[in-house]
DNA sequence: ACCGGAATCAACCTTTTGATCGATCGGTCG
DNA sequence: CGACCGATCGATCAAAAGGTTGATTCCGGT
């Protein structure tokens, strides 16, 4: 037999760390060889000794989060493969996380055999992606519609502050009318009729960030 | 010795239910009798079997969710406590468990031993609340200016996921006036005079969940 | 028993927003 | 070069949202 997966779990809530560490400890082929509750102790631990896989949350209560600590731990030459696990997921989450060089991503939500399977990939550094993000990521692929414009950016982040039309125009120097024309277009885009809505959608993707 | 505290966990991530289990189960006072992955399957299964204190997270992936399931349990006669146990807390979450009948609400983010101990509590039918929550809801009573009732704070949850007035009144069953009316007074709870305006505020300070 | 707040609804009016036209002016790309 | 797209602006009209006033019911606390 060969050598056993060695694990470091980092998650700041200790109820899920022990939830993990009691769903993968059963698997004969994994070992978890340390626990972290926050990121920055994560990027510490992963340096320190030989990790195969990162089980990385991406929300930590307070200082750095998941991505910013996948970036630093997947920088090192020789860095174990990191596997985002997170209980919701955004277009912003899922795009930092890849970006930062997560080798997987899976949400909570998802049954212990499928978590065991993922780490395997991860640590023979296939990319293990749980089916609700890799459909998410096809689907925004295939309709590149939903990519907003910069100045559409800039817009929609005024509107959700709670600035009218006329504040927003004043606040990005042009006419009210234009704003008005950057929203129909927003609308467009998001699948939506309405300014609050339009918020809604744009924070459930993470296109605007709250 | 006494008889040992009965306990049902209800949460739709196995792995939060195996991390629950594995930190409860140390407790040579508490033991699990049943797990429920959807709220109601927790309704049906604290109907069946005699439990002491139910474990309810709040956000369900579908269907009915926590605070109605806690509203369910606690109506039948002998009904168990109901420990409300979730990731992040709005008064809105709050709020309407409290109002449905849980005895307590704590925080994902508890030590164990909080846990356990806020399930002793519960059991003996003391309220349970975590610092964060306590402290909240104190600051709540201290300025009654920013306190939105319950209504209103339910109105302002669905405005924020984009529906129009209209749309509002159908799904709380009340007349398009009566939300307007709601509106009114949290806009000058707020200090605002917009939807998108209320909402950001009441995100910014936490009364709704973003 | 009385008061005040929460929740409910109605009618009226003003303002804002959204929908639909059209139009100009740079850039970019094949 | 011609086609296209993003950004800009204007005008108009209908729909939605917001502001005001007033009223009723119910409930918890003094």
């Amino acid at each position: 037999m060969t050598a056993p997966i060695r694990l470091l779990l980092a998650d700041d809530h200790p109820v899920v760390r022990a939830g993990l560490r009691a769903v993968l400890e059963t698997e004969p082929d994994l070992v978890i060889v340390a626990e972290a509750a926050t990121a920055e102790e994560a990027v510490r631990l992963a340096a320190e000794q030989p990790v195969d896989v990162v089980l990385m949350d991406l929300q930590f209560g307070a200082g750095m989060n998941g991505s910013q600590a996948t970036a630093e731990i997947t920088a090192r030459p020789g860095a174990p493969r990191v596997l985002v696990v997170t209980t919701y997921d955004s277009d912003a989450d899922t795009l930092s996380a890849i970006e930062a060089g997560a080798t997987g991503y899976l949400l909570k939500d998802a049954p212990p055999a499928e978590l065991a399977a993922a780490v395997r990939d991860a640590a023979a550094g296939r990319t293990a992606l749980a089916p609700a993000v890799a459909d998410r990521l096809l689907h925004r692929m295939r309709t590149p519609a939903t990519a907003l414009s910069l100045r559409e950016v800039q817009v929609l982040e005024l509107v959700a502050r709670g600035l009218a039309n006329l504040d927003v125009a004043r606040e990005l120097h042009i006419s009210q009318a234009t704003v008005k024309s950057h929203l129909v277009h927003i609308y467009a885009k998001l699948g939506v009729d309405s300014r609050t809505a339009a918020v809604a959608a744009a924070t459930g993707r993470g296109l605007i960030r709250r």
